[in-house]
RNA sequence: GCCGGGGUAGGGUAGUUGGCCAUCCUUUGGGACUGUGGAUCCCAUGACCCGGGUUCGAAUCCCGGCUCCGGCCCCA
């Protein structure tokens, strides 16, 4: 038995890795001229990064382990928390606003499935230290472009978590989880059931959830009104945000904390009205929608999320939104929009028309063998085309052979004739004509 | 973690009422063909996912595991 790779991991044969190189650069090429530029984070981060992040559960789901010095350390899972931990270690004082585009792989401990593997690539951008729609108008276009651009037809969905936050608060904290996990899972009938037994169907979270379209804003300014002479009795401000995993950590108390703070804006839906706004002079179409929770732990407004078909049950490509979390990572706080992209499961949907360019073999008699690696020599420095020679000690006639089994676009013969007249015979493989020409005029004719 | 369907050379496959050296195609290496490729022919390399069990005998039947695919749970 040959050993086997690791359970969800995959091999990239090289038509693979020439697609996926060829979808990468598109988006990078897009990315750089947006003002975006590329940094890198180490592979395995501290634990704790993640945990903080996340909560403690996380590490169920994650590559955790301790190095030979008994450090606590993660495979990273996402981009996102490194990235911000990099921002908060070294580019505080960088001037704002910061354009960071990534490109990496990450591991998570999970059953894989289509579209979900154990090492999976994620693209991403973050633009950080801006709190104004401008900055999320332009990160969800960026995103959007991104999809299109690489040849995918994406279906945007973009929310605002303000209002249901607000919701949340008017609901006994011990059901919030439940609440927020219905929410997610879109149970509606279940919902409803749940709110009315807590007496709560009053609040109009079932209509936020089902509002879409045109007057899906009107009506929800309307509700946040309506929540906003409500919330006047409030009562105490006690409790943290919803989450699956309710915890008495510290993380879950800074982060119930936090919330509160960005508890003023939460109404502002006219912030979130002007997004959707610059969103069409843009000319992103997007769907408003409630429905978008994101976890909820760390975002603090609007959430985006983009759809593709063909991709069966993962047919997430794109998630993102806005988050506060350099003052969870030990910074000052600052706002942030970013997203991740799914590379693998775009990989899935495109069609990628480039070819890998075609080789020129050096093809020769063995007595002159040094002058061919001279020859090869040159052409690898004046061509872009890939240049290979016979290192399988083979005839003249089984190297064409060869050339032809790996597509070559040319062949270039050195035989002791050539040698001596100082041209060597340019073969096209295409149609077997053949002339003699010198080295320069061969690196010209090839290199156009 | 749960449910269902699969695993036969590098790739694609035939073969299960248990029974000759496991079929064919392709790929790869060599040769016919040591200065001109794609064709053809010949030769070679190469597989029953792993481990138990039943049996005189298992690719085939049974059990366990691994793994792939689809779905659920989860999804930072």
């Amino acid at each position: 038995m040959t050993i086997q790779r690791p359970r969800g991991t995959r091999d990239f044969l090289p038509m693979d890795s020439f697609r996926r190189g060829a979808v990468k650069k598109g988006m990078v090429e897009l990315l750089e001229r947006w003002g975006y530029q590329e940094i890198s984070t180490p592979t395995f981060e501290h634990l704790e990064l993640f945990t903080i992040k996340s909560g403690p559960s996380i590490t169920e789901e994650i590559y955790a382990f301790q190095d030979k010095g008994g450090r606590d350390l993660a495979l990273r899972p996402e981009l996102t928390a490194p990235v911000m931990r990099m921002y908060v270690n070294e580019l505080q004082k960088a001037p704002k606003p910061l354009r960071l585009h990534y490109f990496g792989n990450c591991f998570r401990y999970e059953r894989p499935q289509r579209g979900r593997f154990r090492e999976f690539w994620q693209l991403g951008a973050e633009l950080i230290g801006s709190d104004r729609p401008d900055a999320e108008a332009e990160v969800i276009s960026l995103a959007h472009d991104l999809i299109t651009g690489a040849g995918v037809n994406g279906d945007l969905h973009i929310g605002y978590l303000g209002l249901i936050r607000s919701m949340m608060k008017m609901i006994p904290a011990a059901e919030r989880a439940e609440v927020m996990r219905l929410i997610d899972k879109k149970e509606k009938g279940l919902l409803a059931e749940k709110l009315q037994e807590m007496e709560m169907d009053d609040l109009g979270l079932i209509e936020l959830l089902q509002i879409e379209g045109k007057t899906a804003l009107d009506r929800a300014e309307e509700l946040a009104e309506e929540l906003a002479r409500m919330g006047e009795d409030l009562p105490d401000e006690d409790s943290c945000v919803a989450s699956s995993e309710v915890s008495p950590t510290s993380a879950a108390g800074d982060r119930a904390a936090r919330s509160d703070r960005a508890a003023p804006s939460d109404l502002d839906l006219p912030h979130f009205r002007e997004v959707v706004e610059l969103l069409s002079i843009y000319g992103v179409e997007a769907t408003v929608d409630f429905q978008i929770v994101r976890g909820l732990d760390y975002y603090t407004g609007t959430v985006f999320e983009i759809y593709a078909t063909g991709l069966g049950a993962q047919n997430q490509i794109c998630g993102g939104g806005t988050y506060q979390l350099a003052g969870l990572l030990g910074g000052q706080e600052t706002n942030s929009t970013g997203f991740g992209i799914g590379f693998d499961r775009i990989m899935e949907i495109v069609t990628v028309d480039e070819t890998p360019a075609a080789a020129v073999a050096v093809v020769f008699v063995p007595q002159v063998r040094g002058e061919a690696v001279k020859v090869a020599k040159i052409l690898r420095h004046r061509l872009s085309a890939p240049v290979v020679v016979d290192v399988m000690g083979r005839g003249l006639g089984p190297q064409l052979k060869q050339a032809s089994s790996i597509g070559a676009g040319y062949a270039v013969i050195v035989g002791p004739k050539e040698v001596e007249a100082g041209k060597f015979t340019l073969r096209e493989m295409g149609t077997g004509s053949q002339e003699a020409l010198s080295i320069d005029e061969i690196a010209e004719k090839l290199a156009g």
